[in-house]
DNA sequence: TATGAATGAGTCTTCATTCAT
DNA sequence: AATGAATGAAGACTCATTCAT
């Protein structure tokens, strides 16, 4: 069952239709990916309408088809976006046996292959850059992503402290200092990494060590 | 040592020049706020040159007098947010007899006032929205703040570990753990400020402390 | 004898032919009344195909069964809106045995349940508005409804002459001046009803008095 | 003392300026003018604005500073063309001395000159191709022009009445009559000229004459 | 026949930049 | 040095028309 969660107009035609003309929802797809690419690269204001359609192999109307206009493009990117990532994770954890350690570095392994070392890393980059100026945008994010994570790095807390893994709340109140870094690193190289290229896996567990130790780690 | 690379028209105006035309310095300070005004509201795309003119209370042709085209103003914009903080801070430390956790106190606070909680926020919302598409920028603001900043924190590691203030050298590996929050907290409020707003000295504090710990602190 | 000059692809649907498809006919019907309130609302330029075709109930590709072209559609309009009328005037002449004043009376009824309060004022104004782009409707225009008009109007004059009814020949040089107030019936409303709504029946009951008195009118 | 009136933005510069830059004030003029053209030919949503700008001999971005937006521009063609007929007609009927019967003669005369043969016949027939679609043109036209005439053509009846020149008060009800021939003269030779040519100066001799006698004329 | 997704030419409007004053 | 009118390239969006189903 393909994961489809368009919120825009065309539906998919009939489920088990012909392949021919390449269907709605592989077109939206299409046209998303595009808009990815040229919205990283030129910013919301920068990107050209035409780009994303010449990218998305369409013309230039088809795109309002599918969106009303290019805002809603990128409201459309932003969502569709958002949950994958975080629905695993949250399920994971749910049944998650192991110690908060060994959680912690699946987070940042599922965060570095899935949001940062992929195009996704430019969503967040997009929000950085554009979310002060789409609030509508902005508000479906934190709903979707940041309090759904702050909320699942708050359980993590929780439970460790139950645990007795660890023995400060200071993650609980910001769990915000737990996800900092993944903002340093879906940042970093495209600005600096010519420089001073970042060794992501390196950071990630320089920091679930220190968080740990600073929390108060001692083996459960 | 103040850097100049805009075709500015009159010959060097020192701040504390002669007194002729007042204006030339006071003038490229206006722009220069001006801009920071209307880039951090619209992006550099987005602001338009007639929008800095008038906040800046010229003539849409005088900005050409003093910035040679948008993306110079943009340049200057940066080049000229840079020093103050970090020269401060630089000088701070070389001269600092207090405890680690004193100067992180310190900087952190400095970091709050001088950059989150004044308009030089923006500079750092602007470079990491329009940093990947101005790699001259990127660049400059790596060589005069980033690099800086690093080795800073580096030296300031160095010294907690050479004092036995700390044991691990992680925050010496990845000096970019400990600025990691900053970028939170210069684009949180404006982002989600609205949902949740977030308490800035509560978080330092925190961070500080789980730094320290996470870092092996033991009095020294 | 109805006109037909569209590539109308029902092998000539005649009004009471046989009952295959009940449609066609009334199908032409239908995008005719809807282009009718759509070019009337926007003119001829700024009409929407496609809200033609909603408002006929059918797909847009559909409408290009019925009319080769967006000026097609806007021809058959015209044409399918202009004999009624003025046949029966014609007829009604014809036989007619009372006074001049009787028929005029008759005649401004007419045109103003017939041409006035009903979908059709707004023909008048199309025809007002685009008549000097499309000479080709202009003509057709002429040639069905304002020759056909004047020459009706001629044939009054000329009768109310013969029988010595009136004493000027003013209205058989410029039958226009009978038709004049029409125009500006035709117009008014829309335009300034909200200001200053006019009595039609009145106006018209004004005229025909006028326009009598000023031919020199006696009882015959 | 040139006949100036802008309601819109660039007012005169010195009034004793050079004459290099046409002047505002000129351009301005230049720009109405060719804009009467191209909605004339095209009417308004038909109409491009870079025809306007090319017919002025300016450039696209430059009509933008003299009107805001197209309709602004259509709003600004039918302001301007608004009172000069009519001041002067007011005036000139406020110190006529002469019989009713002269007046009608002027007035159809400075009508047919003023308004139908010259361009500003096609202000007419825009307004009755879209004033349905301008409101607020429409009031403005109501306003400056149709009010004032529907006035000038009541006090015209009523010193008639008043001097006993006429014995009917019609056209004192329904000053609209009065006028509809100039509707059909501002319309027939675009669209039915090469058909039948009007002879205008005959047509308005004619309803003059028509008016007078039907309103009970009788030399004072 | 009927459909409506797709196309792309065409239009308004904006805005960085120039330049005559 | 300062101005702001003028320019025109560029970009978002619309809509008549076509065509695969």
């Amino acid at each position: 069952m393909p994961d489809d969660r368009e919120p825009t107009p065309p539906p998919a035609p009939s489920p088990r239709g012909p392949r021919k003309r390449p269907d709605a929802a592989a077109r939206r797809r299409a046209i998303l990916d595009a808009a990815l690419e040229v919205f990283a690269e030129h910013g919301f204001t920068g990107a050209r309408m035409e780009d994303v359609a010449r990218r998305a192999g369409i013309a230039k109307g088809t795109l309002y088809l599918y969106f009303k206009d290019k805002t809603a493009l990128f409201e459309g990117l932003v969502h569709d976006a958002a949950d994958p990532i975080l629905g695993r994770l949250e399920r994971e954890f749910a049944g998650f046996e192991g110690s908060t350690r060994d959680f912690l570095e699946l987070l940042f392994q599922h965060i570095r292959t899935e949001a940062i070392a992929s195009p996704r890393r430019h969503i967040i980059r997009l929000m950085l850059a554009e979310g002060e100026r789409f609030p509508a945008i902005a508000d479906f994010y934190y709903r979707e992503v940041v309090a759904r994570g702050l909320n699942l790095l708050r359980a993590i807390n929780q439970r460790a402290l139950a645990r007795g893994e660890i023995a400060s709340d200071a993650a609980l109140r910001f769990p915000q200092l737990i996800i900092a870094p993944v903002l340093v690193a879906a940042v970093w190289d495209g600005m600096f990494g010519r420089h001073e290229p970042l060794d992501l896996p390196g950071m990630f567990a320089a920091h679930a060590e220190l968080v740990l130790r600073g929390l108060g780690w001692r083996e459960a």
